[in-house]
DNA sequence: GCTATTCTGTACTGAATGGTACATAGTTTT
DNA sequence: AAAACTATGTACCATTCAGTACAGAATAGC
């Protein structure tokens, strides 16, 4: 089936983008169509639920990318601590080197009267089980894996927090070159 | 001087909670309202500059209790390392070990059209300042102790988007305990 | 070509937004 | 008690909000 004006997945990337700097509640219509140049009648048309469908499609798509390119080569990686590298690189390059902000981050803080929670708990939730495997595969116990897992989530939680705060994109690179270190890859 | 009916700052600590819960834009005045339990006139009358205004102020009042309860032990306490471990204890207690989120942290990542940037920069400068300081002058050098604290300071940041996410408190609590045992408190 | 479907711009709605105006009520000071 | 200042409730403003309705354009299959 070939595309006839636009299409409900072209809109999702500049969506994200969208939410990421105005947060939900920010995100106003009038600032959509101006981002997506797409008018109200287009908008709905693709996202008859409004603008929570259209979050929600975009922590759909988030989940996504991240399940094919950060959970499942932590889950199913012939090697562990390969999946383990990779992820890093992922996650590098998917937040631009801090110059990008996490999306379900900002949405876990703002918590819009919990619209999302379960979105987003899943998104930590699955990211958190498959580093923890890859890291008990890796050969770390149980305890320690658990330790690791938490610090490393935290810690580029933390790093974009305050990366976006200080204005220094490099805090989120050096961050992640630490935590790497931190388990001797 | 004493009180007529209310104060400023009475209303501080509340639209703190307001502001934390629903973020700056979902922090509506008709919320504002029924938090606070004061009506528009009383509110613009303490503060005349509107929302805005009422941020700044909150903003401020935070900045003032970390400068007293957790920059300046770190600076000038005759103890370095007391004053670190002091600083841990305050952090744990001021977040309520985890079911409070880091108002400066929600602003720093929605960055209202950078209409805070200033206060929110400061806040985790003057931070990484004093705690930069704190680790130097308790052994660390100089690069160990920059290290050091920009890992302290993301990981307080991110465990605390964590705790949020996942619906889990703990998570702040052992993350801070960890943080702890690596400068070996 | 024709028809059905997909898409999009425009105009509109009612509700909610932040903010203002102002009269009145409450409190201090004298 | 009178005057002066502080505080507050209410009504109101223009603007913006998300969402709806719908006609018509663009595209598809035939």
């Amino acid at each position: 089936m070939t595309r006839l004006v636009a299409e409900r997945s072209d809109v999702l990337p500049v969506l994200g983008e969208v939410f990421r700097e105005h947060g939900f509640e920010g995100a106003s219509l009038s600032v959509i169509t101006e981002a997506t140049g797409l008018g109200k009648g287009s908008l709905y048309h693709f996202f008859p639920g409004g603008k929570e469908e259209m979050a929600t499609a975009v922590l759909s798509e988030i989940d996504d990318w991240f399940q094919v390119n950060v959970y499942q080569p932590l889950r199913d990686g012939e090697d562990a601590r390969a999946g383990i590298n990779h992820m890093f690189t992922a996650v590098e390059q998917y937040f631009r080197s801090g110059h990008r902000v996490c999306l379900v981050g900002v949405f876990a803080l703002n918590n819009i009267r919990d619209r999302f929670a379960d979105q987003v708990q899943s998104y930590f939730a699955d990211w958190a089980a498959a580093l923890n495997k890859a890291l008990t595969r890796a050969g770390y116990e149980s305890a320690a894996a658990r330790s690791l897992t938490e610090d490393i989530l935290a810690g580029i939680q933390g790093a974009l927090v305050l990366a976006r705060a200080m204005k220094d994109p490099k805090i989120f690179s050096r961050s992640l070159k630490r935590l790497r270190k931190q388990i001797d890859l």
